[in-house]
RNA sequence: GGAGGGGUAGUCAAGAGGUCUAAGACAACGGUUUGCUAAACCGUCGAUGGGUUCAGAGCUCAUCCGCGGGUUCAAAUCCCGCUCCCUCCGCCA
């Protein structure tokens, strides 16, 4: 969510930075809206300070014995008056909430303009592996060794659910073991959060009005399977005020996620690289203005250290405007590359979302005793999802005879060198 | 799923239609005193929105007592719905 308050003070400046985003953005509208409201609330306060000196005035009569029956008839055309306005206020809020939920954050000034394709690499750690045998893609692998199974996950639920046997699934857990423990030693407080949310915390995150066919939903309950521990997390502190020296805040968080991604399907996309369910360790900052774009970048090295450990070559992103998720003003992502597509995935997504979310969930912190509250920054980053990344382990790492060889770092949660 | 109890500002807590403009305490902050620490004493001390304003200072108005409705001239207080927490019963890994 924007402060409205920016909007009036720079309607034109914010709206050229959001039509770099989405170009059919105009906040006329707005702020139409805005100045009724604004006329409303004036008339309507007027109106209640009126009726709360009438009221005491009555308590005042009654004491004294005075008859106050002209007053009191007279108050009462007053409440109606407030009554009547009230709800055209309320009407008015309700349009300018359902505006505003729509908008997106102000993309940062170091964001390059344009479509996903106007990315820039910023850096990139090791090199594409070189094959001299024809190499097989994860999914072929995958059934050859017994490690996949997507046949009988369909059974099970249905088409792009992944199933993990054997090795497989011990390489699975081993991945989300060896980050989940990476990253609590490295300062983020280990969460494993409910997997299920309300309705509001989806609207904090920012997934909720606008993202709503992206997510499963369970009607009886009126509650979301999670489509990412930032959904979560962001929640985490809603409604509460830091102290500044408790900040930056931060959580690394395991969690099962789930996406209907409907009508995504492309034919690269086959396997582990676009699936219904996967598992993610999430890192989630809560900072203060001053601190997020240093701890922007930090995010990124934390995420960077898993790849490295795992000895897997990656690039780094810094993703163009009209690519970034609607609540992040700024998003760096890494990818990794799948030798039998010859393509980069994203495997990690580490965006500031400045005070967007914070806004929406009320979190805050206090600059100094006696200081007005500020809404803090809050920051997220994949360390990392485990599909790509087990895609990317089980091709790159393939030898000539066949065999997958297991990273050192993983070997003895695996119980094996190779597959 | 059923029965009962509860939710008041950072924390604890009084308050049960009309100076509630929400008492009081603790914590915090500023000061006085002080060899240091502590104590004592004095003072300040919730949030949001509007108006005034260069200003988030000051002044002023409105709103907020879990959330949403309702009754009333007037609601923390009465009524209805929801939600979360606690206790007990039922079911269950």
């Amino acid at each position: 969510m924007l402060d409205i308050h920016r909007l009036r003070e720079d309607p034109v400046g914010i709206e050229q930075r959001l039509k770099t985003r989405d170009s059919s953005i105009e906040l006329e509208g707005i702020l139409t809206l805005d100045q009724e409201r604004l006329s409303l609330i004036h008339s309507v306060e007027q109106l209640k300070a009126e009726r709360n000196r009438g009221a005491q005035e009555v308590g005042r009569c009654r004491k004294a014995g005075e008859d106050a029956s002209e007053l009191i008839a007279s108050l009462a055309e007053v409440s109606n008056r407030i009554a009547e306005i009230d709800s055209e206020l309320k009407r008015i809020l309700s349009s300018i909430d359902h505006f505003m939920s729509l908008l997106p954050n102000v993309p940062h000034p170091t964001v390059p303009i344009g479509v996903k394709g106007n990315k820039v690499t910023l850096h990139s750690f090791g090199k594409q592996s070189q094959f001299d045998f024809k190499v097989k893609d994860h999914l072929t692998i995958g059934e050859e060794k017994e490690i996949l199974d997507f046949r009988h996950a369909a059974m099970i639920a249905g088409t792009r659910f992944p199933m993990y046997t054997g090795l497989g699934a011990r390489l699975e857990m081993a991945l989300i073991q060896f980050m989940f423990a990476h990253h609590a030693e490295n300062g983020y407080t280990p969460v494993i959060p409910p997997f299920l949310a309300n309705s509001e915390s989806l609207y904090v995150s920012s997934q909720l009005p606008k993202f709503a066919d992206d997510v499963y939903h369970c009607e009886k309950d009126n509650l979301y399977l999670n489509p990412s521990a930032e959904s979560l997390l962001a929640n985490l502190h809603r409604g509460e005020i830091f102290d500044e020296d408790e900040l930056p805040r931060k959580y690394v968080a395991y969690t099962a996620c789930f996406r209907r991604e409907a009508g995504t399907y492309g034919r690269d996309e086959r396997g582990l690289i676009r699936i219904h369910q996967f598992n993610k360790i999430e890192m989630f900052k809560f900072a203060t203005p001053e601190q997020s774009y240093a701890e922007l970048d930090q995010l990124v090295v934390d995420a960077e250290e898993i790849l490295r450990e795992l000895g897997i070559h990656y690039r780094v992103t810094l993703l163009a405007t009209q690519d970034l998720a609607q609540q992040s003003s700024k998003t760096i992502d890494i990818e990794v590359y799948l030798p039998a597509q010859k393509r980069y995935y994203e495997v990690s997504s580490c965006s500031n979302c400045e005070d967007f979310q914070a806004r929406r969930g009320n979190t805050r912190y206090r600059p100094g005793a006696g200081k007005k509250p500020r809404y803090v920054h809050t920051l997220n980053g994949s360390g990392v999802a485990t599909p790509r990344l087990m895609a990317a382990i089980l091709e790159n790492n393939q030898m000539p005879d066949g065999r997958i060889h297991i990273p050192e770092v993983l070997q003895e949660m695996v119980g094996e060198e190779v597959i």
